[in-house]
DNA sequence: GGCATGATGGCCT
DNA sequence: GGCCATCATGCCA
């Protein structure tokens, strides 16, 4: 399976995050199939690198194609990748896989059998993947991250991200039309 | 130093 | 739908 090169992540995180769905995401072999993402850049009140950079975000201006482990409300994980031509702060959130590749070690991780639940939401899927912050700033081409092109395009659709409270109205948020394994549906 | 807030998730009604 | 755990960050004094 073709692993997605450097390159990909250097374009504008709208544009990189529509093509992450599909593709394959793995820590240590254990992940699935992209099915939700959603983009943030420094122009964005909703970002993290908004207010620029500090030691929290520096990942986020660092190289493309690297993690931007965060935690959010003092108990959860949250992966983005980093992207864009230029180090100006722009990522993408990972929001939802579709279970592929070890599921029984997901399974115990997250306590849950049942698959839909497995990486459903942003910090659910880190929990499932064993991402933690010692991850924070590792490229997503070596171990033990991997991230491979999916075999076939899906069909993407758009929305309003979730959880943000400026910014909102951005329709930054893209998922696999359909799909079983979101962390939320998307409204038509 | 203090305090309000958050790119969430789980459990309750 | 609502509440709340739980804490790092960031802004203000």
């Amino acid at each position: 399976m073709l692993l997605l090169p450097p390159a990909f992540f250097r374009r504008p995180a709208p544009e990189v995050a529509r093509d992450l769905v599909g593709t394959l995401l793995l820590v240590e072999g254990v992940g699935g199939v992209v099915v939700e993402t959603e983009a943030y850049d420094h122009q964005d009140p909703a970002s993290h690198s908004y207010r620029g950079r500090t030691a929290r975000n520096a990942a986020m201006f660092g190289p493309p194609g690297h993690a931007y482990v965060y935690r959010s409300h003092g108990l959860h994980w949250c992966l983005d990748i980093v992207c864009g031509p230029e180090p100006l702060g722009s990522a993408v959130l990972i929001r939802a896989l579709e279970p592929r590749s070890g599921l029984d070690l997901m399974q115990q991780r997250r306590g849950l059998s049942d698959a839909r639940l497995l990486c459903a939401g942003p910090g659910r899927l880190c929990q499932a993947l064993g991402i933690t912050g010692a991850l924070n700033g590792q490229p997503l081409d070596q171990p033990p991250f991997s991230i491979h092109a999916g075999a076939a395009p899906p069909e993407v659709v758009s929305g309003s991200r979730i959880g943000v409270t400026r910014g909102g109205e951005t329709p930054w948020r893209f998922g696999w039309a359909g799909s079983a394994f979101l962390s939320r549906p998307f409204r038509p």
